[in-house]
DNA sequence: TTGACAATTACAACCGATTGCATATTTTTT
DNA sequence: AAAAAATATGCAATCGGTTGTAATTGTCAA
């Protein structure tokens, strides 16, 4: 266990001062070519690594970003956890992650000891039921970017990276209505939240371009999890007037409401079309495959990080407020009904081994 | 923009001195109770956070904990990266998470700028292909402790948390044994992992006490994805005397092989039961269900950071070399066959919608 | 030859908390 | 009442880089 390298020794060994050793390794144009490399090779020879608490002390800023994920154990976030670490890694930031677990309370603490932690910026995606964004004040009065990312904050001031969800969600009834679906179920999240309330805003302006009612007994809000799939499909079966298309804002959820019509003897997709969002990997595994919105974690995760770290650099473009991402219906059997194969030319997936 | 409050600040307020300031906020007993209360309100008055980077500067540690992980978009990985996080977030310690993405290549970058953002302790799982443990000596000559888990490594002087591979796998061969499969097929991962030389050895002795001969063909090595479980399949289509028995060493491998299999007419479990490995939600979807190991990803997560945790305090038990935690075969209809339900008491699952 | 200017390098203060040692104050003991 | 011990507080150095400003050296034109 020998001693730690630091500059000092650098500087002592070549006969220099500290300061021009910490110019050299910082690469400040005023040092001189000949001596930036012989410090290089001294420091490489003598194993120097940078403390970087010094530095931070210094410097007043940490390199690490704080990322606040309700959960981190779903294919979607597990993914945009990964681009994001991808890039904070590449731009030489760490990341400190920590899980809401869908409440506000975690919420709050984990924002305080992100702001305890000192974290350049912070990337958010909010909890099912946080309503007002207190939290995050002491942040924006520090000039601490926040980010959001998929479940952003409707307030103008906050920057977030997004998919369209109206569109998306308008795309998916839209399909279901071509298949000849008449009566659809819209399953969606806690409407506070903008991706959910999108969802049932594209829900509902589909059917109205297609002249079919809506009532809010088309709509089922739940926490979109397994159980509540099952659920979900057990009110179903109760209705008096059975629907016949379902869009559900979550794979998993559509999966186990799908599961459970299935055993109830209902077939799908010709008794009730299904249509899922995310795209997990479970869609195309469970039998009929669910068609379902693809949704592009790892980018998301990606574009957040290079976003948050360009406004770091001072390269902001504040009027940027929304950055949009592409995402797209995937069509499977669960909502392929025969005979109406008019697609238009949209991506097919039917055989359940097609990627 | 206001200030950062500091200790001097508090000090001058109360006209005292930021030595005693300083242990106040640590709670150091050579301060008057009522001087720390004082200091305590005023602290919170002003809105004092405690600068982690002059204190870490000082004391030479950092409360951060590294976790290289193979993968981090997978449900087990995030299952055992919730747990991490949750252990370390109530211990005050940081997490900084990065992803070898099963190379050794960025396994050694990653140990490298763990080792230079001055972690106190590092939590491993071993990337596919890794063979020596060169790059984690910088750790071990400076005393930072490296635990690892899942994916361990053989050196005795590396600490680690695992399930019993050997005893898992005997027990889903033994089942399939049990069910009638004369002549079983086991695909797994890189023998250079721990994990699945292991339930190598397991599904060998299971056959020996059974009496069944083991061959180098009932063996399939690959790694585990998707698309290796339809190659697989198909590879099996064509064997000369086909298997019975399919025991593979991860869910998402097995679901796509056993589909495959399906689609080209092959029932399940009559014709090949299978069993798989993990538990991934996955295996309550797929149909028939998926007979799995279940395997304890969010406790290992926490025993590992808790271990480390415990370690770093200098409780440290230096003997305890390997923490083994529970697993279990759970049977589901994929390899439980009509009139063998001669399960000696284990666990069924037969219903899809059950847990 | 000298002053202007650029190119390098160094000095020294600073970031904010921690801690060994010394000092001051109070309490206990004899 | 003096000495010893216990309690509470402060001084000043330290952790390892960073940076504004000053000093030194060299170059070139006048």
């Amino acid at each position: 266990m020998d001693k730690d390298i630091t500059i000092y020794d650098i500087a002592k060994e070549l006969d220099l001062s500290p300061t021009t050793v910490s110019r050299a390794l910082n690469d400040h144009p005023a040092v001189n070519k000949n001596t930036k490399q012989k410090i290089y090779s001294m420091a490489s020879q003598l194993g120097y690594r940078s403390n970087m608490f010094a530095s931070n002390l210094r410097r007043q800023r940490t390199n690490t970003i704080g990322v606040i994920v309700p959960k981190l154990n779903s294919n979607f976030m597990s993914s945009v956890i990964a681009g994001m670490e991808k890039v904070a890694n590449e731009a030489d930031y760490n990341l400190i992650i920590s899980q809401s677990l869908e409440t506000v309370e975690k919420e709050i603490a984990n924002a305080k000891t992100m702001f305890n932690s000192r974290v350049d910026g912070l990337l958010v995606s909010l909890a099912f039921d946080t309503e007002n964004m207190d939290h995050f004040e002491p942040f924006i009065s520090k000039d601490i970017p926040v980010i959001f990312y998929d479940r952003v904050s409707d307030h103008k001031q906050f920057a977030g990276v997004v998919i369209d969800n109206v569109q998306a969600s308008y795309e998916a009834t839209t399909h279901l209505i071509e298949q000849g679906c008449q009566n659809i179920i819209h399953i969606t999240g806690n409407l506070r939240r903008n991706v959910y309330a999108d969802r049932l805003k594209g829900f509902k302006y589909a059917l109205l371009d297609n002249d079919l009612p809506f009532s809010d007994a088309s709509v089922i809000i739940n926490n979109l999890s397994e159980d509540a799939g099952v659920e979900a499909a057990q009110q179903i079966l109760q209705m008096d007037s059975r629907p016949d298309g379902l869009f559900v804002s979550n794979d998993t959820c559509a999966v186990h409401c799908m599961k459970t019509l299935t055993h109830a003897g209902i077939s799908i997709p010709d008794e009730i079309a299904v249509v899922g969002f995310n795209n997990d990997p479970i869609c195309r595994v469970v039998e009929p495959s669910l068609s379902s919105i693809d949704y592009p974690g790892y980018e998301m995760g990606e574009v957040a990080v290079r976003s948050l770290i360009h406004y770091l650099s001072g390269l902001a473009d504040t009027s940027v407020t929304r950055i949009t991402l592409r995402s797209e219906l995937i069509i499977r059997s669960s909502s392929l009904r025969k005979g109406k194969e008019n697609n238009k030319g949209k991506a097919l997936a039917l055989l359940p081994e097609t990627k």
